[in-house]
DNA sequence: TAGGTTGACTTGAAGGTTCAAGTGATGAGC
DNA sequence: GCTCATCACTTGAACCTTCAAGTCAACCTA
């Protein structure tokens, strides 16, 4: 892919300052809010953002296809999960009644229950690392940062005529 | 662990909706960084940073124990990490001389020019989706934002004391 | 209604990460 | 100087994720 420019824009000190913490909050971050969903739920971070889409969904059932897409996983890793979460009794499947080619992950009692028990704990943690740190005026400042570079993100997805 | 209060805290709207911003930025942008350098230097993140870190250390020789702190991995998962660069021709390893119980990676300079020749395309990326998206006041801010997450996590590893 | 295509998963194998146990070099105590 | 503890890794097994290939239902088309 050939650059417009062939001298790179390095990073100037407060840029590379800025970068470096950016990068190692959100390494850090991560592994501090899976620990404490190990710790307090025995479910990775994966696992228990799969249960909680399906707890909002009416009759906690989804069809996997979906779930995974809003849950941002492949269909297959959702599918290995899905198995897994199975043997431990927190979700079930069922073959559509209507159109035999979908699947539907269904929640069940114990898996709510399990999320019911976990998720103060889990919100907590979020509060006491993040929301908490940060007045309304702030938040709102990080929700647009995120945002910003979300769409830069989207923005650039596989084209490079993107600018 | 018992809580001062039963009732939680649940976020409100504003709240929950940035940090849904911030938890689905922080999985984008890993992704998308994870792809660019996969895409354009053939290594993962864990790998190009790894032989970065190692770039940046006189004669580009770091102990696995000192590298696999400042890489934040354990020395397990470095370990293993270092046996494969060392069969792709990345990096070596060499029994310390002076002290038989140390072992050096030394990056070769093979991979010294891998990290050379895919710098560029790197912090184009970091540049294009995160850098240039803000002025030096808010990059400035958002540095802050993870420092201060940062001392979150720090101050209440293990101990549930802090506060 | 047989045959091919598409869509929606599922499966198996390969590779990476983690955890616990193993190895080998030093240094300390007797 | 022999034994034991410690340090600094390394290794093996179990588990998770990814990728490619496989299965099976529904639809389409002649």
């Amino acid at each position: 892919m050939p650059r417009r420019t062939k001298t790179t824009r390095w990073l100037n000190a407060e840029e590379e300052a800025a970068w470096r913490a950016i990068a190692f909050v959100m390494h850090r971050l991560t592994w501090a809010l899976e620990c404490q969903l190990e710790r307090d739920a025995d479910l990775s971070y994966i696992e228990y953002h799969t249960l909680v889409r399906l707890s909002e969904e009416p009759n906690h059932t989804l069809r996997m296809s979906e779930l995974a897409i809003v849950t941002n996983q492949s269909l297959s890793r959702l599918s290995h999960l899905a198995k897994r979460l199975e043997t431990r009794g927190l979700l079930r499947r069922e073959t559509d009644a209507s159109d035999g080619r979908f699947t539907n992950a269904i929640l069940t009692d114990e898996g709510y229950a399990r999320l019911v028990a976990s998720a103060p704990a889990h919100v907590e943690a979020v509060r006491a690392l993040v929301i908490d740190a940060f007045s309304t005026a702030e938040l709102r400042q990080l929700r647009d940062a995120s945002e910003r570079i979300l769409a830069r993100i989207d923005g650039q997805t596989g084209t490079p005529a993107a600018t």
